[in-house]
DNA sequence: GTGGTCTAGACCACA
DNA sequence: GTGGTCTAGACCACA
């Protein structure tokens, strides 16, 4: 369900936060759902429980999961979470926007590569 | 010519690489320009020097500036760099793709908000 | 009769508990009154009723019920009760107006604010 | 400085968190002061510095510190915090109110109440 | 020196 | 079994 790079130079607990609040908006996790307990995702992914423990406390703090002492941690009801997350992709796309103008590329050019990337997700599925 | 910002969470070194690498890369800073030696910097921006030098270490080992002991630190021929970067632009712009079409936004979505920002930018010009 | 909120931090006996330390000390419940039997609020509630036996335990030990084997639990006379939670209110407040006063909240804005909360009360009932 | 008091049920780095909080928005601390550093401070409350580390983090995320790696951390500008805690101190007071009022207290009760606590404050200071 | 992350392992409260 | 807290100790990046 979850798979850690070692490569990546973002720390483990991150990376376990960021997949999870993927699969929660993405409504691959669905409200009420159940989360893998601490100690199982630990085993499971040869991770340290302090180190799920602090992802899961983080996911918890954002409000995509909420814990029942003694039962577990539970996916919260994550609709407005939706609408936030496709928020900060307009805005990572307003960045790359940025960073593209002042570097001379122009919108056309940004609109056909999206275009390439849409056919390339196309072939997958195909 | 550049402001650190304390509160951002990337180190110090990093966000002064960063800076003058766009400033290069987008053709502020020329070929042959000199660089503001370690010593004014690191006073002008209240930094520790080793800072300074290390962020200026990273930018000659990345090409973007080379050194002429004795005399000081200048910008490379950055032709190739602008490429690269050009690259790193587009590679992102693909990374923003990918999450927004598996988010369910549309690559019409993602294109009129290119057109928002570019009449955004016009009118800070204007 | 009670409601469990599984998004508060608090265990669920420890809600139970004073749901119920509510209703008597309020004298929603009376003297003699029968409490629902374990078992009853247990499905009820959906809680497993170890959780309810537990709750019971503790109202019983601080007081507010009797248990008679064979025949279920009872709320205790609670005269006594009421004072202490009165004491225990005003306690509360001694609190409020410890950190109120050290944050330079004077005597007369947490009166004008008791009225305003008073006033609310009274439309409520309206 | 800080004093922790094991005889709390509430886990040590909360208490720190508080205290803290407490010094900052109550303008003990001033924005730009430095923080102890995670190590001095858990050797002087004979705490881990892993539990110190989870404090700061807490104050951190929740604005009232910020850090800077490699130099310590240091005092948010608190401004803004000094009118929120003014407003958790009413909300506490409101709740305060309505358990007093479903307790059959009366608004006169209460305001008696609050000037005795004044008075006790002012013969602290006499 | 300063903070950040992680592991190993213990002990506790709750259901 | 489930999560929560804490300690001891290691190792790393940054200034």
């Amino acid at each position: 369900m979850i798979l850690i790079d070692y490569k990546d130079s973002r720390p483990i607990y991150e990376q376990v936060v960021d997949k999870f609040r993927l699969l929660i908006v993405n409504g691959v996790l669905k409200a009420e759902d159940k989360m893998p307990s601490v100690r199982t995702l630990a085993v499971e992914l040869s991770i340290n429980p302090n180190t799920i423990q602090r992802a899961y406390g983080e996911l918890e703090r954002r409000g995509y999961i909420y814990t029942v002492k003694g039962r577990g941690n539970f996916v919260s009801d994550t609709e407005g979470y939706k609408d936030e997350y496709r928020s900060e992709i307009f805005g990572r796309l307003d960045e790359v926007c940025d960073s593209a103008f002042k570097a001379g590329i122009t919108a056309g050019e940004l609109k056909d590569r999206i275009d390439k990337v849409k056919e390339g997700e196309s072939d997958d599925k195909d």
